[in-house]
RNA sequence: GCGGGUGUAGUUCAAUGGUAGAACGCGAGCUUCCCAAGCUUGAGACGUGGGUUCGAUUCCCAUCACCCGCUCCA
């Protein structure tokens, strides 16, 4: 197990690998950067884009049973209300300054009594000090002095040194008031609670040129609420029957309080997700099946299953309309977390929206003769979550000896050749041999019209191995004399297609290398 | 949101209160018959804004961003 450091080390290579070959970068860096936001660079967007089209290759054009949506990203305020995404979430909340707990603001109960202020703390023997204000609600009959232990437990989690005990604290008390009726104080321990802050995590804009409360448009904070919307339309133009699934890839939006660990949480994301409809009796059956689906898409993929951790979400840490939940996680660099959802979310969705919007949403099934609300499985994926993840597990340092016996690190990206963004290599032995460059242009020609293709003619043909290794192209092709025929007809037209991970050469034709290729990237 | 740390070239790092260096990488040229070879040559940086100072990349403050530990993640 590598230690914590090994890990941090490993996380900065990666990220210095992905500026400098141009996978991601900081988005808007030369202003300063925008927090929690990036940009896919040239090889970035194509490793995006490969994995996306394989989702969806695999989901929807290669299944019967589920069919595509694509649901604009701003949103109708009252879907959100009808979601649960405006109600609960957008009322001001204040944090104990003690217990860091979060309380809504308006559910905080009014109490009367004396407020101890405090204007900071120190330590005598060490000489440490803390000017930071603090203060303790003693309710009305109970002696003041009593604020003290609550006071002095605040600072001492800000001493230095842990091993001084928070009760050789001198309190700094400024004044001490009495208040009828505050909601300043946390009634569960008396401390001081922040001022209430709007705690909201989405993206609020207006639409149309006034903007009046009836404007309030936000920035979808999940794809899944447009199939909710338009399940009675796809259900009526695509003549599915359940169960069935509507899939989507598409652009969310948090404002998430602290954006950490590279792309990893970002307040504008991507997400792959099914919304699979059934009767509710199949619903907790479904979410199994879906979630062994989901694993064997991820070794498909590249990211092996030991590096994959299924969490089976407790009670009363699932969201409040599922009834089960699994998280896939990958083991980061930075942790075990979550790449997807596999979530059983009842017939909540559909409910709620039918209810909201007067307008039920319900499915009659022919042959039961009966109509139903009908229920949901939603395997809801992470995009950039898991191109972070390809490119960890890509990721690795070799170490190889050169002609000198010297050693010597190679870096290679191990992408599965249907993710990694360039293809093939295509080289000129030499670049001064017209012969050589024109054969090696024809060959270019030959397959760039059935994958990425990456031409160079620089430096020598073992730099141009290793360029491709660090950005995890899987074949490289040279052309060399014995293409141009000068060792004989029978290596005529074969070039060399050299391996990414082996490093081993071997000799194919032009003609079939297509063919070769392209057998590797199904 | 709290606490700590870091911002110098594409990357990784130096040095400096007074002209900012290197390595690798990148571009051009020469050379080269298969794994980062060599030679010549070129481009390229002090996150942003204030303050102190004759002068700030360096000191101070703020801000932005990133990293680490908590917290949060409907």
């Amino acid at each position: 197990m590598a230690t914590d450091s090994e890990r941090n080390e490993r996380m900065e290579k990666i990220v210095s690998l992905c500026k400098r070959r141009g996978f991601i970068f900081q988005s808007a860096e030369m202003y300063g950067g925008l927090n929690g936001c990036w940009d896919y660079g040239p090889l970035g967007a194509e490793v995006k884009r490969n994995l996306k089209d394989y989702w969806w290759q695999k989901n929807v054009i290669e299944r019967d049973d589920i069919v595509g949506l694509d649901g604009s990203i701003l949103t109708h305020q009252e879907v959100l209300k009808a979601s649960g995404h405006v109600g609960g979430f957008s009322d001001p909340m204040c944090d104990c300054l003690l217990s860091r707990a979060r309380l809504r603001a308006d559910q905080v109960p009014e109490q009367s009594g004396t407020a101890v202020w405090y204007a900071g703390a120190s330590h005598a023997d060490s000489g440490w000090s803390v000017d930071t204000e603090f203060a303790v609600l003693v309710p009305s009959g109970k002696d003041a002095d009593s604020a003290k232990k609550t006071a002095r437990q605040f600072y001492g989690e800000r001493l230095p040194d842990k091993k001084v005990s928070p009760k050789e604290l001198e309190l700094i008390e400024h004044k001490r008031e009495e208040l009828e009726a505050t909601t300043r104080f946390n009634p569960s321990n008396g401390a001081l609670l922040t001022e209430p802050r709007e705690f909201n995590l989405m993206f609020q804009t207006s639409v149309g040129a006034s903007s009046g409360e009836g404007s309030i448009a936000y920035l979808r904070p999940e794809t899944a609420q447009s199939i909710f919307v338009q399940f009675k339309n796809v259900l009526e133009t695509s003549r599915q029957k359940l169960p069935f699934g509507i899939a989507q890839i598409g652009k969310a939006f948090r404002n998430e309080i602290n954006p950490r660990n590279f792309t990893f949480r970002s307040r504008e994301f991507e997400q792959m997700e099914i919304e699979f409809f059934c009767r509710g009796e199949d619903g907790l059956r479904l979410t199994d099946e879906w979630l062994e689906r989901r694993l064997s898409f991820y070794e498909e993929i590249g990211i092996p299953r030991e590096k994959l951790h299924i969490l089976d979400v407790p009670d009363g840490e699932r969201a409040h309309y599922s009834s089960k939940t699994y998280d896939i996680e990958y083991d980061f660099p930075f942790g075990i977390q979550e790449l997807e959802g596999v979530a059983y979310r009842t017939d909540y969705d559909l409910r709620k929206h039918g209810e909201a919007s007067g307008k039920p949403i319900e499915y009659f099934d022919e042959q039961a003769k009966e109509k139903f609300v009908p229920h949901v499985v939603e395997p809801s994926a992470g995009c950039d979550r898991t191109v972070l993840a390809l490119i960890c597990e890509a990721y690795d340092e070799e170490t190889v000896t050169n002609e000198k016996g010297k050693e010597e690190t190679r870096t290679v990206m191990r992408f599965d050749p249907k993710i990694a963004p360039v293809k093939c290599g295509v080289f000129p032995l030499l670049k001064n041999k017209p012969e050589l460059v024109a054969k090696a242009k024809e060959v270019k020609a030959l397959l760039s019209p059935l994958m990425n293709v990456f031409y160079d003619e620089t430096a020598a043909v073992g730099r141009r191995y290793r360029r491709q290794d660090e950005i995890g192209t899987p074949f490289c092709a040279t052309i060399d004399f014995d293409t141009i025929g000068e060792n004989g007809p029978e290596l005529a037209n074969t070039v060399t297609v050299r391996d990414r991970d082996s490093m081993n050469q071997e000799r194919v034709k032009i003609d079939q290398l297509p063919a070769y290729i392209g057998s590797k990237l199904v």
